[in-house]
RNA sequence: CGGGGAGUAGCGCAGUGGUAGCGCACCUGCUUUGGGAGCAGGAGGUCGAGGGUUCAAAUCCCUCCUCCCCGACCA
């Protein structure tokens, strides 16, 4: 058979393009780096941003939403934020059919306006923590766009908190960092992040610490997947998002920000992915069996619909693939591309002998169980495979990181995955020599794995590669 | 913004002056169906736009537009 996909050893990108295109994920728009989700990608993102959803509202915080349109003037008021994003802001210039007083930017993250609103409700120190989350869209302007992975508009969730006091405000970001983002990368994606701390020159625009969590791709590039960001009380001085203590003394409040993306689409993608397509981990499919009929003779109908039934009585998240008219090879790569889990073969050969095949996407393992057995043995795998996969690409992870000494052989190192690096080794132009081979410190983690308080602690470790 | 390409059917492309073609996809029918089925028939085009040369332009000339790829930022 030729093969559908361009290997992910000939070319990577072009593969990540294929993968895009034949499992249905998304399309170009009609405005460069804008994307079309079709409904597949769609589907799968409704889950991501379901599992995401509940993660954060167990912390506390609550949905609200704030205008895609910010006055100009407010992303003045902070210079680096500013800075920071002023070459890729979409500005609008005239509107009802006239130029406008005060051009209006099209939100690319909502801390300014959500500052102000944040600076109107917080009044007593009874007021705070104030936790709040904000799923939309937003656009940056992009020079280099890549569906999923860099667009110009794109869809994610941004959290924003207002706490009252720098402890306080630590711990939440920390919190939503390990409670929601790591784990549903680790749980729900099968991705082992790297979680750290980003560097001063990696900060995002206006924070005092941002807090990130790292994925490994296919090809040894890292994905960033999510951040967590403390921004001291930068906003809350330019905001006014004061209030007062219990001694009546007025103070000013401690502000985070936090989000994530419909990237991790491409992170799902790129991290479980292989030369037959994607490969989505059962918590996160949202379709976790494919019951494919082979050919409609001898009952084998009835039989493929009834085992469909049991499977949803088994809590199994099916679709049934009873399109006879198109050949079944065609119809097993359209699954195996879209990366179900398990496909369930259901014709007349296994059903005279009473049984179906199953067919695992993940190991291209294929076995043969009873029509009775099926449900329950559907049911019973989905939880091993998504262990497996999160061992899997833990083990891959692993044998890609090579620890080492000097900037040199980090770099090296970063060719096929990521260095892990003294962080006393880049001290004076370090990262400056890492840049110019497109390479970068993703986070910085203490000896042991744990999340540094300040970049400047004894023993840290860089964590080094090239990313997307 | 600097350098390099490309615009022809939904997608990928061929077509160096004689009036539009291939592969895939699509539609109809028949035969098929256990790893992208076969055969037959069919539909689909202001050849990026405008101007010029010519008996004749997808093809040659001029102008414009758009898109893609490589160099500085980013979820």
């Amino acid at each position: 058979m030729a093969s559908v996909l361009t290997p992910q050893a000939t070319d990577f990108p072009r593969w990540y393009q294929d993968v895009v295109a034949k499992a249905e994920l998304a399309d170009n728009g009609p405005v460069r780096g804008t994307m079309v989700i079709r409904p597949y990608g769609y589907s799968i993102w409704e889950r991501m941003q379901a599992e995401m959803d509940a993660r954060i509202k167990a912390t506390g915080a609550k949905n609200a939403y704030f205008p895609l349109f910010i006055p100009m003037s407010y992303f003045e008021r902070e210079a680096e934020h500013v800075e920071g994003f002023s070459p890729e802001l979409a500005v609008v210039t005239h509107a009802g059919g006239k130029e406008l007083e005060e051009p209006i930017v099209v939100r690319p993250t909502s801390e300014t306006v959500i500052g102000e609103y944040m600076g109107k409700w917080t009044q007593s120190y009874r007021d705070l923590p104030l936790l709040l989350n904000v799923w939309g869209n937003v656009v940056r302007w992009e020079l280099r766009p890549r569906l999923f992975l860099r667009t110009t508009e794109f869809l994610w969730q941004e959290g924003h908190t207002a706490h009252v006091d720098e402890a306080d405000a630590a711990a939440f970001a920390r919190r939503i960092l390990h409670e929601a983002y790591e784990d549903f990368m680790v749980n729900v994606l099968a991705i082992p992040v790297q979680v750290g701390r980003k560097t001063a020159s990696e900060r995002f625009p206006g924070a005092i610490n941002t807090l990130t969590c790292e994925g490994m791709m296919g090809d040894g590039k890292s994905l960033q997947m999510g951040t967590s960001h403390e921004l001291g009380q930068n906003f809350a001085r330019l905001f006014g998002i004061d209030y007062l203590d219990d001694t009546g003394t007025q103070q000013l409040a401690w502000t985070t920000s936090w989000g994530s993306s419909a990237r991790m689409v491409g992170g799902l993608i790129m991290g479980h992915g292989d030369d037959q397509g994607l490969v989505v981990p059962p918590a996160l499919a949202p379709v976790q069996a494919a019951v494919l009929l082979v050919k409609d003779q001898e009952g084998s109908g009835d039989a493929a619909r009834r085992l469909a039934a049991e499977l949803v009585d088994a809590g199994v998240k099916v679709e049934l693939d009873d399109r006879v008219s198109t050949s079944f090879g065609r119809r097993a790569t359209d699954w195996e591309l879209k990366g179900v889990p398990v496909r369930v073969e259901v014709g007349p050969r296994d059903l005279a002998e009473g049984m179906v095949t199953l067919a695992l996407r993940h190991s291209g393992e294929k076995r043969s169980v009873s029509v009775a057995e099926a449900a329950p043995t559907v049911a019973a795998l989905l939880p091993t495979i998504q262990a497996e996969l999160l061992a899997r690409a833990t083990a891959r992870r692993d044998e890609s990181t090579a620890e080492v000494k000097t900037v040199e052989e980090a770099v090296e190192a970063a060719a096929t995955g990521w260095a892990k690096l003294p962080w006393d080794a880049l001290a004076g132009d370090g990262e400056a020599r890492l840049g110019r081979d497109a390479v970068s410190v993703r986070c910085l983690q203490r000896a042991d794995g744990t999340v540094p308080d300040a970049d400047d602690e004894p023993g840290l470790v860089a964590i080094v590669g090239r990313s997307y």
